[in-house]
RNA sequence: GGUCUCGUAGUAUAACGGUUAGUACAACGGGUUUUCAUCCCGUCAAUGCGAGUUCGACUCUCGCCGAGAUCACCA
């Protein structure tokens, strides 16, 4: 039998960190067995509809490689694949629940409800709309809400992550299945939808786990098949105990793709928070994700969040793009995140500076503030320079006399290439025989005025023979 | 409060009932003729507590403690 999964947000906002997952799982078992993978926007609640929600959870999921077979965009034979354009679809199934006399019309005003809570509460007994059954109910039409009719029994069934699981008839109530406003809620609709497109897959987060005898009970009533259920642990937040979300600071996915953090580890760092094949292996590409995935090995408890970690795994996806495919297949994908100086060069020079600066990059972001100095005339600034931890030790005479022999050195040289660059300023070494640490710091400085920056030689080499003795002569004259 | 779930270093995790409890991130220290990184080496660090079963328990059972989820005309 073919799998059928599923990624069904509600357009509320975009995708953030702590529930993409819920994407990317489905996602891998679908690719894995071969099967699809549905996107379905739920978007049932008017009043938390946000404009663009959409939009940017189709963005984040492109972005992260996440390609659905049915959905928005894509179109497919269970079309429409947005909630609110399928009332008919569930009034169709409502009322074949009214017909076998399980579920019906409730009049009752929700301060009357808020009445019965209340009683409950006080008299310390849980409360269970079924217990307040109204006994004569109106015949269902528009603007009356439609409850399930329960009935009180104990139910067992097998979540994938959780295991064997089994609770008693106190769980089971009088859902609302169609709201006063006619839509459906979560509950209903969700059962409906999942059947009419064959999902055979459910995977959610866990905050969906209690609620699933309610479900068992409404897949009974519709004589339907139940899916594999599967529950996905939350994410927690790096600080608290509790689950990542907006108010914690979560940051959409998105926003680390303007940041310079790579799809490739994001998605990696993502589908190994909680889960792992049970091997050592920490880098994996998308396909051998699909590969490797199993549901079986879905940790059953919450994984706090850890940006450090994916800031690491960045670094390494960078490098490995870079060693593997090459450094224009990196420079690709750093458009947009050179500083704006960088806008006049060629590709080429672009593409020399990522070369020699690559290994220190976090996120491709880090290349703004990075390589200004190969883009732009660093402003002099001899305190930074005087005041570094290694340059302190000599006298300004010192560096006076250090510059000239370095310019004369390079000035002198044949050839501007890292390899000879390296032996002349191994020749100044020896000539003035100064410590490394202390001429090379000089003179890296005086050509960048950066806190840091690549191998001298090769930093020289890119910026070329002009620029770097333009910038000592510069130095030297304002000492 | 009812129901359900979870509990290995700071974090993510590994370990057919049998290893010295492994790996990675972080932290700390060191190495690779400058810095910041990369890379390499090393150090620190964990089975929530208490019983029971067993020759032997991270692993099975029970109790406790702790954490989380859920009890909406939200999803």
């Amino acid at each position: 039998m073919e799998i059928v999964t599923r990624f069904a947000p509600s357009p509320t906002g975009y995708i953030h960190i702590g529930n993409v997952r819920s994407a990317i799982y489905p996602y891998l078992l679908a690719r894995q067995k071969d099967g699809k993978m549905i996107l379905r926007i739920e978007d049932t609640d008017r009043a938390r509809y946000v404009e663009g929600a959409t939009e940017l959870i189709e963005d984040t999921l492109e972005w992260l490689g996440l390609n659905w077979d049915e959905g928005p965009i894509v179109g497919g034979p269970n079309a429409p694949y947005f909630q609110s354009e399928r009332k008919e679809i569930y009034h169709e199934w409502a009322r074949k629940l009214i017909a076998a006399g399980r579920a019906y019309a409730d009049p009752t005003p929700p301060e009357k409800i808020e009445e019965y809570r209340k009683q409950c509460n006080e008299s310390k007994t849980p409360f269970l709309y079924r217990n307040f059954r109204p006994k004569d109910t109106p015949e269902w039409e528009p603007g009356i809400p439609l409850r399930f009719k329960t009935e009180p029994k104990s139910y067992e069934w097998h979540d994938e992550v959780m295991g064997d699981m089994h609770t008693g008839p106190e769980v089971l109530d009088d859902i609302i299945l169609i709201k006063k406003d006619g839509y459906p809620t979560y509950n209903f609709a969700h059962i409906v939808d999942d059947a009419e497109m064959g999902v055979t897959h459910v995977m959610r987060g866990v905050e969906y786990l209690s609620s699933t005898p309610n479900y068992l009970a409404l897949y009974e009533a519709l004589n339907l098949p139940r899916p594999k259920l599967i529950s996905l642990p939350h994410i927690l937040a790096p600080q608290g105990n509790k689950k990542l979300g907006k108010r914690d600071g979560a940051k959409s996915v998105t926003e680390y793709r303007d940041d310079g953090v790579l799809p490739e580890a994001m998605l990696n760092y993502l589908a190994c928070l909680g889960w792992n094949d049970g091997t050592e292996q920490e880098i994996y590409t998308k396909d051998e994700l699909i590969k490797a995935f199993s549901v079986e090995r879905i940790q059953n408890s919450g994984a706090r969040y850890d940006e450090t970690k994916l800031l690491w795994m960045n670094g390494q996806w960078l490098r490995r793009i870079f060693d593997e495919q090459g450094a224009k297949a990196l420079y690709l994908r750093t458009t947009g995140f050179w500083p704006e100086t960088a806008d006049n060069f060629k590709e080429d020079y672009k593409i020399k500076v990522l070369s020699i600066i690559y290994d220190r990059l976090k996120t491709l972001s880090d290349l703004r503030s990075m390589t200004s100095y190969f883009f732009a005339e660093p402003t002099i600034d001899l305190d930074f320079l005087v005041n570094n931890k290694f340059i302190k030790k000599l006298s300004e005479s010192e560096i006076e006399s250090l510059l000239k022999a370095t310019i004369i050195k390079l000035t002198n040289l044949k050839t501007w290439e890292a390899e000879p660059l390296q032996d002349a300023l191994n020749e100044l070494l020896s000539e003035t025989g100064k410590k490394p640490a202390e001429l090379f710091s000089l003179i890296r400085i005086a050509i960048s005025f950066a806190p840091f920056s690549p191998a001298l030689n090769l930093t020289m080499e890119v910026l070329g023979r002009d620029i770097t003795l333009a910038r000592l002569n510069a130095v030297a004259r304002a000492i």
